[in-house]
DNA sequence: TATTTATTTCGTTCATTGGCGAAATATAAA
DNA sequence: TTTATATTTCGCCAATGAACGAAATAAATA
């Protein structure tokens, strides 16, 4: 759990989820990493029980664990709240963060997935 | 800070500390790993200020960190000590701890600079 | 001062992990 | 059913990190 908390894309992610749920693409362009590269991460930080996901139609969706996180998940993400906001990079993100969602999904996902530089 | 409480042994060592100051040689009795393995985990610790050290002699001794810690350490400290004592390996050590501290310092380093079995 | 000894630093090895692209999977649209 | 597309799985490579022993350092003792 702590382990999974202990890197800093997947703390990105974990930050950010924190202000709404998100698919996979937007993770994806927060992140600006390959898409396999971030579904690689939410399954690590699915395993851990740290975010819950789902599916509608297309599109995965992730949020923060809820209920049936394991015990001590709910406090650990509290901590990380309330002390982590600070950092530069999560304050970028959040910012960065407004403009992606105010992004067409299907726009993402081309350019995601068509674009391999 | 949350890599360096990311590892088991640094996560065993953060644990026994709170039920007493511990030398070098100890924690390295408790985890049954070489002296320079242990200088490095104890390295990492101090410089993510979870941890305190200072000499007495020729003796090093570390405690959890207090006064001077980083913002959010004692609040990260107090998580793991609610929810991680749990562990089968932590109250091992717990356990294991008592029968180190009864051990006279000597004779544990004696045994750890000695013996490469 | 010379020696012993507790700890740290350095260099090396091995395992783990993050990253990517290609191929596979699953779901919607044509 | 066939095609398009969002996501995941797989295989590989590079970077990181944990482990050790040998040598260096620091502090007490002879």
């Amino acid at each position: 759990m702590i382990k999974a908390l202990a890197e800093e894309n997947r703390l990105r992610v974990i930050m950010a989820l924190r202000d709404s749920d998100l698919c996979a693409c937007q993770i994806t362009e927060l992140l600006g990493l390959a898409p396999s590269t971030v579904s690689k991460h939410m399954s690590i930080l699915r395993q851990a029980r740290l975010v819950e996901s789902w599916k509608e139609g297309r599109w995965v969706y992730f949020r923060l664990a809820d209920g049936q996180a394991a015990p001590g998940v709910r406090e650990l993400l509290d901590w990380a709240a309330r002390w982590l906001p600070g950092t530069r990079q999560i304050q970028h993100d959040a910012r960065r963060l407004t403009n992606v969602l105010q992004t067409d999904r299907e726009e993402l996902c081309r350019k995601q997935n068509q674009c391999k530089k």
